[in-house]
DNA sequence: GTCGGCGTTCAGGCAACGCTCAGGTCGCTG
DNA sequence: CAGCGACCTGAGCGTTGCCTGAACGCCGAC
């Protein structure tokens, strides 16, 4: 479920979120939340701190679901006040992939007790969301957060076409104003860390974007 | 069992409880705790000492099971008199590393005999809960309460990425109010501890948090 | 062969982040 | 009541990461 005032990052979200399969509810406001949330008992709840009527901490309470909050990058204060063990934060402006990574990681911790295998794996190139490690032929890799999150969502859609606007809007924060010359770049960081040996599995495709695959035996 | 009337509190313990593989059932006051507790025996009750209705050790008095207490800081009095021989108590405000630390201990006093070895390991580091001793390469280290707390959290979750805020959470007071700040400072404390020779193991992720690792071979 | 677009890489400025140290407070102890 | 240890804060400083712009190279089109 999705509570936030601003359509634009409600329907932002909520298509994301249906996209990558989810079933998804949204409410524009706290009471609405609140009474949305008591008749489906949704499993997490996407929470904008900062809504119109009630404050989105007194609606955690009043809901029965961990909850992700959506606070403004600078309030450190009330960050750690509201949160419940089990709920965490995401600060605006925030990139899809941060969402998606911290959403399935509250699933994970509330209901799936055996911790599910979180190692994405693409011919010798490995991934570990927990510890945070990439892994490239044998050798670890250090990688920098934006790095990192972009080879996360290349692995995620591996064998996928990506376009550049694809990537600019699943990596960088939404409110990002540059173009895709910052995607170019740090494709550029990533081959020279983790694809400087064969097989190479970056691909450019020339107008299109990129793929990252295990080249076809042939 | 978790009894205490504030919902806040109950719920954050039995959340983080739960989160770490306990089966919990919570009451709100004393009647209520009298009566769960009857029907279901738990191993042991976290009681906090003001209940609305009943005293706490008279709830105590009642429930055969060991109690971990939950009392205000300032209630020396009050501690020695109501404990019983296999209870123990906690003052308020606690961290969440504390309390499991007591149940823990509490339950294996009261039911395995056979202490499970309480020794945590991760290459030349070792740590002793009981003896609350910590070794490095084959030295022991002094460590203030909260230097201790915080490496037994590193070294619970070993090999996983732990935020500052998640840091915060489990190791400091749940009413603590600053920043994140205080856990560079105690990381940079315990660096200088039991950090100072190679191989390093304590690893900074920048703008993620931190880990406590074994470099990898490669 | 030449030209124009597209992509790659590098260098540099800027901002954010984290480390450390010094200092102040509090509580305990002798 | 003086001394000490533990805790937290704040400021300064070095480092890292992010993004931009520009030069260079590749590739396909004509």
């Amino acid at each position: 479920m999705v509570v936030d005032d601003e359509p634009s990052i409600r329907d932002l979200l909520s298509a994301s979120l249906r996209f990558s399969g989810f079933d998804v509810l949204t409410a524009a406001d706290g009471e609405e939340a609140v009474e949305v949330a008591g008749r489906a008992s949704p499993d997490l709840v996407v929470l904008d701190v900062m809504l119109p009527d009630l404050d989105g901490f007194e609606v955690a309470r009043r809901i029965d679901a961990p909850v992700l909050f959506l606070t403004a990058r600078d309030a450190t204060e009330d960050k750690i006040a509201g949160l419940r063990v089990g709920d965490d934060y995401v600060t605006k402006p925030f990139s899809l992939e941060e969402v998606q990574a911290r959403i399935r990681a509250v699933l994970r911790r509330t209901r799936g007790e055996g911790s599910p295998a979180t190692r994405l794996k693409v011919a010798d190139l490995e991934l570990d969301e927990d510890a945070r490690e990439v892994w490239r032929a044998g050798r670890q890799v250090r990688l920098s957060p934006t790095e990192f999150k972009l080879l996360h969502y290349f692995m995620v859609n591996a064998g996928r076409a990506l376009s550049k606007a694809q990537i600019l809007d699943h990596v960088w924060n939404y409110d990002f104003g540059g173009d895709a010359g910052v995607v170019e770049s740090y494709v550029s960081y990533l081959r020279r860390k983790v694809d400087d040996v064969e097989p190479r599995l970056i691909h450019t495709l020339r107008s299109v974007g990129y793929v990252l695959r295990e080249p076809p035996a042939g």
